[in-house]
DNA sequence: TTGTACGCGTTATCAC
DNA sequence: GTGATAACGCGTACAA
C-alpha cells in the first residue's frame, strides 16, 4: 500500500467541486456560483447542485480559494506573551469578536516573552498568509518585519509600542493610570509612597514609573530613590522587595504596585505579617473584591485593547493609509480597600 | 485606479518561489528543493538562492504547500466555550504547547455555550482543512460532523463526551472528584451537605451530582431531595440558591459547590452574612488562598485536558485507528479552610 | 545536480 | 444561464 500522507485510515477524499459537477452533471463553474451565492444560475440548477453537495458532503477548501491572486486568507494572527494568561485572554476574546463579525478566524500563539519565538511566530503566521498582525511585543527590534509589511501584510501593536519601526499601536493610559493611583495615596495623606515594579526595560514599568514620579514631583513631595524597586519579575520578588522596604529606616506608608503578579506578592506580606500599608496595584484581579485585603486597583477593559487593535487593523486592510495612529485607552480607579489605609 | 483587494496601498506583491527562481538564475525546482532543506542542490547554488531568497523576502506560501494532495495543513481547530475564561485558556495553552512542538498552530474561537455556534466553527475550521478539531461541546448531537469525520478530519472531545457518535474524549474524574469532596465533609463530621450545580443536562453537572449522591448512599447518609439545588447558571444564582437552603427547617451544616462560578456565589454569602457553613468546590479559584474565605477545592490540571487531547489527536493523525479512547483525568483536593468548618 | 510538465481546488475571463 | 480554460504558488514524477 502506497503511503498517502494524508489519509491514514480507509477514509474516502473529501469531495472537491468537479466531483459536485460530474455528480449533478453541470459545470464546474456552476458549482462555484452557487456555493459562492453569485448570480446567474437557474432555481432548479441550485437545486440539484444543493442537494448534490449535501449527499456528497461537500465542503469550499478555503486554502485553494485563498490562493487565487490577491485573494485575502480571513485570518488574523496574533501573537501574546501567553494564551492562558487572563490579561492577554481577554485580548484574544476581544480580537475574536471583530473578527468573527467579519467571519474571520485568529490564530492566536504564546511568545512567553521571548523575541526569538516571536520572531518565529510571525514567520510562520506570514508563511499561513495571514491578512494581519496584531503583537503584544517581546522583542525590542521589529525591523525584521518591513519585508513583509511591503508586501502587504498589516500590523497593530498592542500594550507596548513596536521598536524602531513606525506602525499602529494601541495602548494603555499607564501614566494617567498611575497618576491617579498615586494621587488617590496623597489624599489618603501619604507623603512616602513606594514603587514596585518589574524590569525598567518594559515600556509599562517605565511609563507607570513615569506617571510615579510626575505625580509625585507636581504634589511637591520629595523623589526618594530607596522607595524605588524596580526589577521585580514575579510574586515571589515582590514579597522580598516589600520586605527590603518595610525594613528601611523611614519604611514607606503607602505601596504603588507595577502589575498585578507584584500586587499579588504585596498582598501576601500584608496578610501575613499584619502590616498596615496602603496598597494600589496596576491591573484588575479577578475576586478583587473577596480577598482578605480587599484591593484597590488601576482597571481598565483588557478585551477592549484586542477590539481596539482588531478593528485598526481591519481598517488597514479595507484601504486606510493614513499615517500610523496611536491609541490611548482610558484606565479608572477602583476601590475596595488596601488604598485608603491612613498613614 | 483598479480594486486589487490583495493589496490596498503601493505594496509589492509578495516574491514567489519563480520570482526568486528567476532572480537567481536557476530553476523553480531548485528553489523549491533550497527552501525545503532537500538534498540535490550544489553548495554555491544553494548559497545564492539563499542570498536571493533574503533579498527578495521570499516567504513560502503554505496555502499552496497544503493544497498539494494528502498535504496537511498544519493546524487543530480548538472549540472552546470561552477564549478569555482562565479554564477553557489552559486548555489552548496545553493545546499550544503540543502544537508547538510540532511546528504546528492552533486556531481557537469561543462557542459561547451555544451548540449553533459550534456547528459555525466546525464547518469554519473544515473549509480551512485543519487537520484536526478539538471540541469541548456545546451542541447534544455531533451527528453533523459524520461526513467530515468520513473525509479523514479527525475530533477528539474535551471535558464533555460527544452526543450521538463514537469518538475519543478527554474527562476529567468528576465523579471521583465529587467523591473526595464529599468524604471530606463527612470526615468532618457533616450529615446535611447539600450540592448547588448548574443545569443537569451537562454531563458534568450530571456527574458530580452522581458522585455526591453515591458517596453520601456509601456512607449511610440518607439522600435529601431539598438539599440538592440544579439550574444554577452564574454567581448571583449561586447565591440565591444557598439563602433558600440556610432557609430552610433543618439547614445543611456543609455544601459542595458544582464549579467555580458558583463557589464565587456561595462565597460572597459567607463573607457577607458570616454564616457558619463548610464549603469544597468543584474548579480551583485563582488566589485561592488570599481569599477572605480561603477556599477548599477540587482542583485538576486544566492544561492536561488540552495537552491530553491534542496529544491523542496527533496519535490519531499518524496512523493509529485503535478503538475510540476515553481518557479521565485525576482531581486533588486542596484544603485552604472553608472545608474543614465543622458542623 | 538540475530542469520540465503537470496537478492540487478554486475563482475570473470570456465565450456560447 | 451556462461552460471551457487559464491562472494562483507549490510539490511530485520523471526526464535531461
Amino acid at each position: 500500500m502506497a503511503h498517502t500522507p494524508g489519509r491514514t485510515n480507509g477514509s474516502k477524499p473529501r469531495p472537491t467541486m468537479s466531483d459536485v459537477a460530474a455528480a449533478a452533471g453541470v459545470s464546474l463553474k456552476t458549482v462555484s456560483r452557487v456555493v459562492n451565492e453569485e448570480p446567474g444560475v437557474r432555481r432548479e440548477t441550485a437545486e440539484i447542485v444543493h442537494r448534490t453537495i449535501a449527499q456528497l458532503g461537500f465542503r469550499r477548501n478555503d486554502l485553494a480559494r485563498a490562493l487565487r491572486h490577491g485573494r485575502r486568507s480571513g485570518l488574523f494572527g496574533l501573537v501574546i506573551e501567553d494564551v492562558s494568561n487572563p490579561f492577554y485572554s481577554a485580548i484574544a476574546r476581544g480580537v475574536e469578536e471583530v473578527t468573527r463579525r467579519r467571519g474571520m478566524l485568529a490564530i492566536a500563539a504564546s511568545s512567553d516573552e521571548d523575541g526569538e519565538r516571536e520572531r518565529d511566530l510571525v514567520r510562520l503566521f506570514c508563511e499561513r498568509r495571514v491578512d494581519g498582525l496584531l503583537i503584544v511585543p517581546a522583542s525590542a527590534d521589529h525591523r525584521y518585519m518591513l519585508p513583509e509589511l511591503r508586501s502587504g501584510t498589516r500590523v497593530v501593536f498592542i500594550d507596548r509600542p513596536p521598536g524602531k519601526i513606525d506602525a499602529d499601536v494601541v495602548l494603555l493610559d499607564n501614566v494617567g493610570g498611575a497618576r491617579i493611583a498615586v494621587e488617590h495615596l496623597i489624599a489618603q495623606g501619604h507623603r512616602r509612597i513606594a514603587f514596585v515594579g518589574d524590569v525598567s526595560g518594559i515600556f509599562t514599568t517605565a511609563e507607570r514609573l513615569r506617571g510615579y514620579r510626575k505625580t509625585l514631583a507636581r504634589a511637591g513631595l520629595p523623589p526618594d530613590p530607596s522607595l524605588i524597586r524596580l526589577g521585580v519579575h514575579d510574586a515571589g520578588a515582590a514579597e522580598r522587595a516589600v520586605y527590603e522596604l518595610l525594613a528601611l529606616p523611614e519604611p514607606p506608608t503607602a505601596l504603588f504596585a507595577g502589575n498585578n503578579r507584584i500586587t499579588v506578592g504585596v498582598l501576601r506580606v500584608l496578610a501575613r505579617s499584619g502590616f498596615r500599608l496602603a496598597l494600589v496595584g496596576f491591573d484588575d484581579l479577578e475576586l478583587g473584591e473577596m480577598l482578605a485585603v480587599p484591593v484597590t486597583v488601576v482597571a481598565y477593559d483588557a478585551a477592549d485593547l484586542g477590539r481596539g487593535a482588531a478593528e485598526l487593523l481591519a481598517q488597514r486592510l479595507a484601504g486606510d493609509d493614513s499615517p500610523p495612529q496611536r491609541i490611548v485607552l482610558p484606565t479608572a480607579l477602583i476601590v475596595r480597600g488596601s488604598g485608603e489605609v491612613k498613614p
